[in-house]
DNA sequence: GTATTTTGTTTGAATGTCAAGATATTTGAT
DNA sequence: ATCAAATATCTTGACATTCAAACAAAATAC
């Protein structure tokens, strides 16, 4: 389909609005649990996985693993994760939460599920399934 | 409204998603260009303001001066932008760009353009008009 | 006219980032 | 079984980003 130049040009001014509204408030509320938002991506990339490799991690966060060294050296020294030896190959680690690391994750997650209430808080139930369809369909087309 | 967990879950979810696509997308895309993501940040504020102060232009990206004075330092350099002196307070600089920072803004507008294009590809025209809605009121929302 | 506030810069420290190179281990080919 | 190639991680060096704090110059307030 076709559309006018002047929804599409309203769309990607929506879509940069929305995205930087977003930075900011992700900045403003990581800000308080003294991680930086680098981090706090990475207790919620493990978060979700329980455990993965060094590489699957990097892949997953867009990093190499040069990169990810330090961030997890940082983070282990933190207290809220741990690097466990692999059980079949041994130039691999598994990295996963701590349970310092597992409250982080949940409390940020909460955080998230409460900003999701809000900016969807005077949509009708009907207007928001129609949004979520709206949202899933960009998302597989990206 | 009160709405269903279930649904809420699948926002913070689908906007998670949204959020890292657009990330990655934006950094690939700004990668070609040879600057870097918080520098053609800053371009693209710029050129949307004709120009501005220091000053305003941190605030607007959500640093400290300090932190713009370096990269403006750098995008000077590389020739995409410039600082006049204020006319009217001695203290400031009006920042604005060069007509191959203008050349860099135009061409990254296009690429979101195009892009806003490609995911909504698509949706009827109905359809899309009930998406950029509710997107407009959850930005005002936010 | 002096005191305060504002604007921008500088500096120092921490983090994030990559590319390139080093090491250890696994996998594949013969 | 051996050797080569691929893989996983770490290390290092270079640069970018970021902030806070300290500074200088100019504007504003009283």
């Amino acid at each position: 389909m076709e559309h006018s130049s002047y929804d599409i040009a309203r769309l990607a001014s929506l879509i940069i609005e929305f995205y930087e509204k977003i930075s900011s408030w992700e900045h403003a509320t990581v800000k308080g649990s003294g991680l930086t938002p680098a981090q706090m991506h990475a207790i919620e990339i493990i978060g979700q996985e329980k455990s993965l490799r060094m590489k699957e991690l990097a892949q997953k966060m867009g990093v190499t693993t040069g990169t990810l060294t330090v961030m997890v050296d940082k983070l282990e020294g933190l207290g809220h994760l741990e690097r466990k030896p692999h059980e079949k190959d041994r130039r691999s680690f598994k990295v996963r939460l701590t349970s310092k690391g597992r409250r982080q994750f949940n409390k940020h997650r909460q955080f998230h599920l409460n900003l999701a209430q809000d900016i969807v808080a005077d949509f009708s139930s009907a207007d928001l399934k129609i949004f979520l369809a709206g949202l899933e369909k960009i998302n597989s087309q990206f």
